[in-house]
DNA sequence: CGTAGGGCTTCCCATGATGGGAAGGTCAAG
DNA sequence: CTTGACCTTCCCATCATGGGAAGCCCTACG
């Protein structure tokens, strides 16, 4: 099997599996006589993993560590499990960050008329830094943050 | 004003000041006879400006084009909404994304035992791929998708 | 006044995952 | 035998950021 058929068959870009053996994610191809990288079902089947792992978003180091967690069957399910959880942190706060931008940015719209006027409380925000939000009557009590 | 206490003050590192400047996002600094850079605090306020276009997750072309849109006050809040709000839509198509892997990943993850055994629907779910979500009793009536 | 320490300058390199493209070898079909 | 599609390696670019080296400058202290 070709690199280009490997590609296709695993949904992987002949370039990230060459990128992939370099950086020693997969182990080196085989190679024909004329050098042609040559690929099993196998080696399909650990991109496919891969490509995978790529989409829930795993870093190629986590992807590693999974991998040589699938291959070697004894390891307990505690380690994949930790891994998979602290991506999972990661993800949700990564999340919270973008969702607060996005919060943010929606209310300043809000207030924006994106009309012909120039005034913009986007820009307004963007120079003079974020406004208090509408203080909460709570807050006059002294609880102090 | 030094660049070190243009950093202070604005929060911006001292290497991203001269990143910017290299790019073209920020005038030229002036330059004392010693040729180090000296800040005035107009620079310091727009320096404060891209870094809070920064935490609001504007690329820096973005706020390239918001900085001009700041300092000519004759333009239309139109261009300024037009670009907060492809923002806010790129922020979300990036959340939803986000949010369905951690979704995914912790309902693999509670599926897990995380202790000896090796058994472990994360890698199942890896090497062979999603498996079909419970399939919900409305569906056998041939709704198609 | 001399020197030490800290700040400044530029320049190069690295990150992470991905793609683009050039130059050249290979293979299969016509 | 030629053509076109494929493969190889190598280099470059992305985006925003930091690390670090080599060398100049400035201030404060003895």
């Amino acid at each position: 099997m070709n690199i280009g058929q490997a590609a296709r068959a695993s949904g992987v870009s002949a370039k990230m599996i060459r990128y992939y053996e370099q950086i020693g994610l997969i182990r080196p191809a085989e190679r024909t006589d004329s050098n042609y990288r040559s690929f099993s079902e196998r080696d399909v089947n650990d991109l496919r993993f891969i490509k995978r792992g790529r989409s829930l978003g795993f870093s190629v180091e986590e992807i590693t560590n999974l991998l040589s967690l699938w291959r070697d069957h004894t390891r307990p399910s505690r380690e994949v499990k930790a891994i998979a959880d602290a991506h999972v942190s990661d993800l949700r706060a990564r999340i919270a960050e973008m969702q607060a931008m996005a919060d943010t940015l929606t209310a300043l719209s809000e207030g924006c008329a994106g009309d012909d006027r120039s005034d913009c409380p986007i820009l307004i925000d963007l120079a003079e830094g974020p406004k208090p939000r509408a203080a909460r009557i709570e807050d006059h009590n002294g609880a102090t943050s």
